[in-house]
DNA sequence: CGTCACATGGCAAGCGTTTGCCATTTGTTG
DNA sequence: CAACAAATGGCAAACGCTTGCCATGTGACG
């Protein structure tokens, strides 16, 4: 197939036998031009098949109607609802998301923060990887809004850890455990750094015993040694540091012929896709990830300051989680 | 945070003392000024902060340096390999990547062609819902490769779904299963008229008895539905359009007290996240789907002409399928 | 030493929009 | 009907970069 060339706005003004100023108007101020002027202006461009381009709109005006969300890793299922959301409030909004994967790296993360900073209007950063310092910087050549991240002065919407994690606990303890072994993630994840606080802190409250082991890699491949950590240490009960983690860690406990719950309760964060059809299903925190990149995009789209919202969580209790043993 | 004026390549200019069309020149023809200008005018660039605005790039050059991938569901699994795919090799290519989710509706993706159209060099439309008709215009505008779909004189990426149901079927035959129902997804599914179309054929040629039912939504909640046909049915071996519907099916058959594999065999498409951690583990037929995304991008940025190429398929054998009772 | 080719850099014309400002027309008001 | 304001449209200058073309300087070669 061969391309054809794209009419321009100065193929619709000939074509109507006004100035392109003024089909620009009809477009982007339709109250600055007489309605009838622009029904003919909208009419020949329907007729003519012209789109505006969005790279010229961009040099005219300053604004490119674009904005960027990084994520760490794009197949991982929690991040997947957060670009849903995002998705969704960008498309309402009229305006385009462009998406980048960091793939977990830091130096991916700058680059592509440089890369397309003059290409967009703000960024939306998910779990970013980068330092304060960093993620600083880039607040100031572009807007920027976190999520489940807080670096003082930017704007950012955050999973409320501190609910979340109380209810975690609060279930184990309705079920008799007296205590529990939080398996962790990677040591740079903010994320891990408050759910591990908010355990330990709602633990105390509880008088039940917390106990922290690992890193361990947030993927199922992280599952067997943390799983035999688990198993060492004698818990009734484990909090991992994601459902990731979770689905390995109860996989190898399969595997070493430890029955969950009977023997050892299971509980993740995140409520990814896959959660509730593993076995057993999943006793998990979940946040409301859709909700989280739809509210990130409006902080960015329409709210001036440096906003922090909180998202709710909200327990989901499955077959993983029963009585203390 | 304040957001600063970003420098221009006049001001790289300026600070170096030569022409803005030097500098241009130093970031994209590099042989055409003096290594030791380039070399200048590179540190100037970097004490200044100056990045190229990609905008301004496009209009002066026509060329965007960014691709769109088109998918129907970022939170379908299936897709986000494409997309991770997708995504490496656009960066190798130093290119950006837009993703758009159609949302599985047809005019949402015609919308989406048409806002994105003249920003990018490409697109990628991984199982596009369109009509062929609506395709081949973009096509006409854009260059477009297909992921699984096929549209006369369009590039497309398709997997070997021939050898993929030849395959499954011999699976299942050697099993001793003697017949087989497919639990078919959305009827303008592309793909799922391929694996049905396949299916037939290759248990023609093994003389078993094949039946079609459906269609059924191809989610978790098609499966309650598509489960209920298959008991009805009687056979000992069900395939599903895909990965979604077939846990689907094992869950319901699960409730019905049905046990896989030893009463009936369950077999799925697409391998996506979760296949193997299900309960069951589900055999199905694995497409390299990162394999495919970044050979579509590879024929959309490298590749002219209107190339078709085939993506392998493997089947991976897991616990749902097993001998027939 | 005269020619010539090549290396290097500058000039200026776009690329498709937006937008500030001015000119004209139309409508309103006293 | 004069005077003025509002509505409408056009002109032209950006926006930041690329690129075709020309001017100059350099070294090689005969």
């Amino acid at each position: 197939m061969t391309i054809r060339r794209r009419p321009t706005i100065n193929d619709v003004a000939a074509e109507v036998g006004v100035a392109a100023s003024t089909v620009s108007r009809a477009f982007t101020v339709p109250g600055r031009v007489n309605p009838r002027t622009r029904q003919q202006i909208l009419e020949a461009a329907e007729r003519l098949g012209y789109v505006p381009n969005p790279a010229a709109r961009a040099m005219g005006s300053g604004r490119t109607d674009t904005v960027a969300l990084l994520v760490p890793d794009i197949t991982n299922p929690f991040f997947s609802g957060i670009i849903k959301g995002a998705e969704r409030a960008v498309g309402a909004a009229g305006k385009t998301l462009v998406l980048g994967d960091t793939e977990e790296s830091p130096a991916v993360e700058a680059r592509l923060l440089e890369r397309l900073g003059p290409a967009v209007d703000g960024f939306v950063l998910a779990a970013p990887r980068l330092p304060d310092a960093d993620v600083r910087r880039a607040a100031t050549r572009n807007r920027v809004v976190l999520v489940n991240r807080v670096v003082p002065d930017v704007a950012c919407v955050v999973a409320d850890y501190e609910s979340a994690t109380r209810q975690v606990v609060d279930h184990l303890a309705s079920l008799g455990h007296r205590e529990l072994v939080f398996l962790a993630g990677p040591a740079e994840s903010w994320s891990g750094a408050q759910r591990w606080a908010g355990l330990e802190t709602a633990a105390r409250a509880r008088r039940m015993l917390a106990t922290r082991l690992g890193p361990y890699a947030p993927t199922l491949d992280g599952g067997p040694a943390a799983a035999e950590a688990a198993i060492a240490s004698g818990a009734s009960a484990v909090v991992c540091h994601n459902d990731m983690l979770a689905i390995g860690v109860m996989r190898r406990l399969a595997d070493r012929g430890v029955r969950v719950p009977e023997e050892v309760s299971v509980v993740g964060f995140d409520d990814i896709f896959g959660a509730d059809f593993c076995h057993p299903p999943l006793t998990t925190l979940a946040e409301r990830t859709q909700e989280a990149g739809a509210a990130a995009i409006e902080v960015l789209l329409h709210r001036s300051g440096t906003p922090t919202v909180i998202a709710p969580t909200e327990l989901k209790i499955r077959a993983s989680s029963g009585p203390a043993a």
